[in-house]
DNA sequence: GTCTATAGCTAGATAGAC
DNA sequence: GTCTATCTAGCTATAGAC
């Protein structure tokens, strides 16, 4: 029992030490030994957890994955929100459930995707896939939904998607920088804000 | 003179190779070892032209600012190209002249922003305040002179400026992630459009 | 300005004691 | 599961011959 938990917090203090480490110095900036020394271990101890360092850095990606994928919201909740929310506090809400979904591992994550995505290939997926493709596909069933419910005027849904969602990305590489240098992020946070409000406006019913 | 061209060959072909493999591998990534070995010379031959490392990966960010610099059109050329084209073909040949003054180091070179800009200070500071402040500064300014022209309604135009700017940055990722893999870059390119159309009919006159 | 040779260091990974 | 010790390979940078 004692010897799982050990084992467990070990790994965990690997995996959280990794982020934080290759978030900062990117992949090829941090050696075996800094992650070790780190976390107060040494270098070889780390290979009982982790068969390599790629490994570390796929197993990253692996969590990134798999707790985004829970996150969002399903049709359902979207339509139950729909009740008694508008529909510029919708799309605020999914950005600040998002936000708030994000713990400082996650965070670190998402920093190390942006970073690695021109040098590996599972950063490149997540970018293109999971980042660009699937929350573009995401907002734009979320049209979909209040198009129906007749509470926006009839748009492009797929290039409403795009805008609202290629200008969210971007927006984030700046979050990433203004948490990373210690900044306040509420400028970012309230550009944010400001841009769904111009969506909003786009799509409210003549 | 024939030592002279020579020098300049070799600093220019440690130059260009580096771009090229700092853009796929990261900074971190590529050893001098490899630059030489691409170049064709010795990695000791490399420190007669560059101080160390350090010093090519600067000179590359260096030669980024001053050429792209260079290539913003001023307000004159602005207000002339309005005199014979509409605000959606000023702002398409914006991004139209852009991507010509594009050539494949510079390519290499933007990649290369993108990967180091959490890890490296000149990198951080091209991505905050050139690629996001100056432009959408340019923007604003350009948009300024259209509404003096009354060739467009009256819009926040800071706000319009940042959602001109933001989609287009995040859109140049993806351009750089289609030419990184030997794709089709003309559906990006295609995207870039129809978000400049998107943009220009909310600019209409009512 | 390029070369050979090498210093001096750090990297990822493994063997075997405990 | 962590440790010490160590291997091999790679790295940046310099010295000095040509």
């Amino acid at each position: 029992m004692r010897n799982n938990e050990s084992k467990k917090c070990t790994k965990q203090k690997i995996f959280e030490v990794s982020a934080k480490l290759f978030s900062r110095e990117g992949y090829n900036g941090v050696s075996m030994r800094k992650i070790a020394k780190e976390v107060g271990i040494k270098e070889s101890s780390i290979y009982n957890h982790y068969k390599n360092k790629e490994e570390i850095l796929t197993s990253l990606f692996d969590y990134w994955n798999d707790t985004l994928t829970i996150y969002r919201p399903s049709e359902e909740d979207i339509e139950k929100m729909l009740d008694y929310m508008s529909v510029e506090d919708v799309f605020k809400q999914l950005v600040i459930g998002f936000g708030k979904s994000l713990n400082s591992t996650l965070d670190s994550i998402a920093k190390i995707i942006y970073i690695e995505q021109f040098r590996n290939e599972k950063a490149r997926k997540l970018m293109l896939e999971n980042l660009i493709g699937e929350s573009s596909r995401f907002i734009e069933s979320v049209l979909k939904i209040m198009s129906r419910k007749k509470i926006i005027r009839a748009v492009d849904m797929n290039l409403i998607a795009d805008e609202y969602n290629y200008t969210l990305l971007a927006l984030s590489f700046e979050y990433a920088h203004a948490v990373n240098d210690g900044e306040d992020a509420a400028p970012v946070i309230k550009k944010m804000f400001r841009h769904i409000s111009f969506i909003c406006e786009y799509l409210k019913p003549i």
